[in-house]
This record gives C-alpha cells, sequence and structure tokens, in this order.
DNA sequence: TCCTTATTTGGTCAAATAGCCAAATACAAG
DNA sequence: CTTGTATTTGGCTATTTGACCAAATAAGGA
C-alpha cells in the first residue's frame, strides 16, 4: 500500500474512529434532532460533564459536530447529517447477527 | 440513558469499531471489488499475515466480512455492501475539512 | 505418513483510549 | 472586581488496541 493511499484510509479512519463509541453515536442521534447544549447531552448521558466534553471534542476535531457559544453555554450541532443513513444500515447488520443468531439456537 | 438504550449503542459501536482502522477500510475497499483471499490481502497490506488475519477476524466477527475456505485458502467477502455510501460520505467531511482549512490559511 | 503452504491463535509489549477528579477559563450578573 | 454557572483542560489510572514473533491447526500432495 503507497504512502498516499494509506494517508487517505488514516483520514477515513479517524473520521469512523471518531463515531466509534457508544456515548458518541448517542449524541450524533440526538444532536440529529436539533442542537444541544453540553450541560443537556451530559444530563442525558449520566456521566462526568468533563467526559462529555471530551467526547465532544474528539467528534468536532473530525469535522462531525460544530460548536457554537452563545453566553456561558456551549451548542453543539451536527454537521455530519450524511452519518444517519450510515447508522441504518448499521442497524441492518445488527438484525442480519440476530437472525443467523437465533438460526444457530435452532429457533426459526 | 436507560440500559436497553445502552445497549443498542454498544452494538451500534462494536460494528464502527470494526471499520475504524486504516488497514480494515482498505480491507472492506478491496472486498468491494471481489472477493480475496487472506494471502492477497497481507501482499498488498504488507504487514505481517498473523496482523492481517487479525484484522479479518474483527470484521467477520462485526459481521461486516463472510469467510469461506476452500483448500488451503480462505477467501474473504464483503457482508455489508452498504458500508460504501458512507465512505463517500466520509470523503465529503474530509474534502469539507481540506475547505476550511485552506480558508483559514488564506487562500482560495 | 511426512512435508509444505495457508491461516489462526497465544504471548508480549508499547501506544492509544476512556473515565474521573481537580484546576483553569470564560462569561454574565451583581 | 467578586461570585456563580458552564465548559474545557491537565493529570492519573485502568483498560483496550495493534503489531510482531513463535507456536498451533488445517488441508493437500509426495
Amino acid at each position: 500500500m503507497d504512502k498516499k493511499l494509506h494517508a487517505r484510509y488514516e483520514a477515513r479512519a479517524k473520521i469512523i474512529k471518531a463515531l466509534a463509541h457508544p456515548t458518541r453515536l448517542f449524541i450524533v442521534d440526538e444532536l440529529s434532532k436539533g442542537e444541544q447544549c453540553v450541560c443537556k447531552l451530559t444530563d442525558m448521558i449520566g456521566s462526568d460533564i468533563s467526559t462529555v466534553s471530551k467526547h465532544l471534542s474528539i467528534l468536532k476535531n473530525a469535522g462531525v459536530v460544530q460548536d457554537d457559544k452563545r453566553g456561558t453555554q456551549v451548542f453543539y450541532t451536527l454537521k455530519m447529517t450524511c452519518s444517519i443513513g450510515f447508522f441504518n444500515c448499521v442497524e441492518d447488520i445488527l438484525a442480519g447477527s440476530i437472525r443467523e443468531h437465533m438460526a444457530l439456537s435452532g429457533e426459526k
């Protein structure tokens, strides 16, 4: 694999890696409904606010979300809206795995 | 976030995590052109064959690829074909980042 | 059966990730 | 300028990941 090609895959992987965490997937889903401030997301997620803030900065760094500081709060919005379609694709895989699992267990 | 919801995001994340590595993205791209044996992929990638084998097993475990043992070789095929559309989406983000970067550098 | 080739698995080590707490910053209101 | 609220950053530890090597398996042919 040549160097330029490798760099291309690295760049892709960076974005996908940003999505590859349950909390961050939740955030993306939540933001697909509209903007949210860090505090609201923190309430919903239930981790430490510093943890949520770090997840948001990973997403922002990857170009998946955008932030907008208004007064003392920071509001995040989804930038990578096409990810929603992909999640449906992921759900299909999950549905398939469940079917296979049932088939292996001898259920119909 | 309730327990069931969390499990759902965990399951999604597992699949996305499987894709979140440059070598594995390369494999998916390669398999989108047709099946390949481990040895051929190893040649293209240039890492140790055990490393490639492990990447393949991660993809297989996530339901992204399928294997088919024929004689002494193992051939892998892409199961999650919808990922291709997602990669275009990822490319758009990358293109956007490059544009932003140029804008910040004062170029047009 | 005994090689040879193709692939997987186990072990080890270094690097990256995720979470929490505490400290630093940013900003608005008094 | 002091206080209070919202958020980010730094530091620390535990866990996971990724790469390589060596050893184990699997299948085919001599």
